[in-house]
DNA sequence: GAAATCCGTCGACTCGTGTCTATTCAAATC
DNA sequence: GATTTGAATAGACACGAGTCGACGGATTTC
């Protein structure tokens, strides 16, 4: 592999020129700079991204932490991490994926202690979340996707799943319906402090009571089979609700498609509206999905863009920011029955 | 963060000696050791990463390749991804997930080349692998999890999907099939040249010409959902097959509920063997399903190994490798109706 | 017309570690 | 008892790129 010098020969520069040309942290003249790309052409040069970090002190490498569990990563987390890619590959950054058995994160933090990694981005979010003040202690630059109950000054981007779920609410009971359900995910997850699940459930309840309207909470597994045997329970309770809001796509499509086998007309008889549904699964439902989805490219992109601008101690307009997506009302969702 | 110059003088040692206390490749005096390593301690000194990767030529890191397409990744392939990380981590190495938008792999080559990894794991191998050949030409290390037509030299590590298909059938026919389906997965996917999926349908057909039976090759969506929908049009068939032989576990999961559900009794009436479904899945299905499984994550922690070996320049036993797994017999399969 | 400014380039040093050579001192060998 | 062997350590250098200070020459300034 050629190396700075072998270019500097080949166009009879000094090697300092060969950086100035690549950086244009100084000018070169224009003559001299096509020599030296010339060169590197010639023989194939490629500036050695270990020597460049070491000097500089940034690989421009994130990791983006994954905790592998038994499933693997869904079809909704999986836009977070495109959205981060994208944006760390347009500010020169390369984002990784460092998967992670349960809550061990040792490797990381060694890599990003040694200098091979910039920072850190970390999802699956608890309310008390060990994981971001452990980085913080250690002085690991880390965004989060996500928020713990105490971001005081972390660096965060995150569904706004209170205002998705206040603002569902709201649309039901604007629609007449007095008794409506929430569908969150497993209670494993609710009980190990997963932030999302959690404060969800908490607003949902809140929501409920302000608006007085009867409102339960319903846990179910995250898959569409999960969601199908919730609607045989669902089917059998004799005060059934009228609608339901879910933050489990995967649980409402079977939850859906179940009840409507059973008799149940939607939006006639049950309405339902999701959050955090992915817009190409809301339509292809039957009937299509009424929606509030945050953009979780966005998200992910906001996260690795806000990292990125700490590490260069540059200001962030906001370090601290929410989506909350809007409603988008198709099929799913009507009048409540008389 | 302290360097080694700190440790040094904290400890009253030359630099180099620290060096070999830490490596072993020189005999160090046990006093000199801890005194070392109490000054290590007390000064939370880390060997940079990077300094290390420069000096050796060598950053101990892995990437594997991961190509984002629709689905995000499948739980069958997190295991792959498993096996590999924990091979990796066993052997002092760090394997991190490269995610690349289609088959823009330019990235990873660049830190392949610039000396940030030491080398890189490929998955959803085609036939004809444009990248395998990239790599090779460049020069950069490589393991593949699967095999193009002409793995030639190249290391991998894969299913046998040949030797599975060829038992599966075979067992069906043992136990009086004569009409059979094979389910693959979609028609895209075979025609796009993915390894596995073509080789595992030419299989089937050659095979069932040797035994002389009927069998078509069916093409459905990674679902559990698109299961259901075959299942719908398998129904309507008039001369239906007694038995099917899949490879496209999501799939069959739905395909068995559905025609369950529309009165056919398995295995009584039909039977079903599976390839490559996770075990756990295999046994939460009602019946539970017959399966010949590749063990995934020794699969992945083979490609690992073995490209690890070859880093070294070390003999590799078997550069190329290949797992059919057993055939594990449950409910789901039994004698042909009379 | 001398001084100040700016452009373009070079050489030297630096980042933190791995490893080779040299040196010292003690034990072992004939 | 002189020489060889070996352990234990020190010192020097290299890996390859980024960046600072300096310098020659051209241009501008008063």
């Amino acid at each position: 592999m050629a190396k700075r010098s072998d270019v500097a020969r080949a166009a009879g520069v000094a090697e300092s020129t060969i950086s100035y040309a690549l950086s244009g942290s100084r000018p070169i003249s224009a003559e001299t700079k096509t020599r030296i790309f010339k060169a590197m052409k010639d023989l194939d040069y490629k500036p050695n991204a270990v020597a460049a970090a070491l000097r500089s002190g940034s690989s421009k490498m994130l990791a983006l932490v994954f905790g592998v569990t038994d499933h693997g990563i869904s079809q909704g987390d999986i836009s977070y991490v495109l959205g981060a890619a994208d944006a760390a590959r347009e500010l020169g950054y390369h984002l990784i994926l460092w998967p992670v058995r349960d809550r061990d994160i040792d490797g990381v933090i060694a890599q990003a202690q040694s200098g091979l990694l910039d920072g850190v981005i970390l999802m699956e979010i608890r309310l008390e979340d060990t994981r971001v003040k452990l980085f913080r202690k250690l002085g690991i630059p880390v965004a989060l996707i996500g928020r713990t109950s105490k971001p005081e000054k972390d660096i965060y981007a995150d569904r706004d799943f209170d205002g998705a779920v206040r603002l569902a609410i709201a649309e039901l009971v604007r629609l007449g319906h007095k008794k409506i359900d929430y569908l969150s995910t497993t209670l494993k997850q609710a009980e190990d402090g997963f932030a999302a699940v959690v404060r969800a459930e908490n607003v949902a309840l809140e929501v409920a009571k302000e608006l007085k309207i009867k409102l339960s909470v319903l846990h179910c597994g995250i898959t569409t089979e999960a969601g199908v045997e919730l609607a045989g329970e669902y089917l059998k309770m004799s005060t059934a609700s009228t609608g339901i809001v879910s933050i489990n796509s995967e649980a409402i499509s079977g939850f859906s498609r179940a009840i409507q086998k059973a008799g149940v007309k939607i939006p006639k008889d049950f309405s339902i509206i999701c959050i955090d549904s992915n817009p190409l699964e809301a339509v292809a439902q039957e009937p299509s999905l009424t929606t509030i989805s945050p953009p979780a490219a966005d998200i992910g992109a906001a996260a690795v863009t806000a990292l990125i601008k700490s590490l260069a101690h540059l200001d962030i307009e906001d370090p601290q920011k929410l989506w909350r997506g809007t409603l988008v009302t198709r099929e799913s969702s009507g009048p409540a029955p008389k």
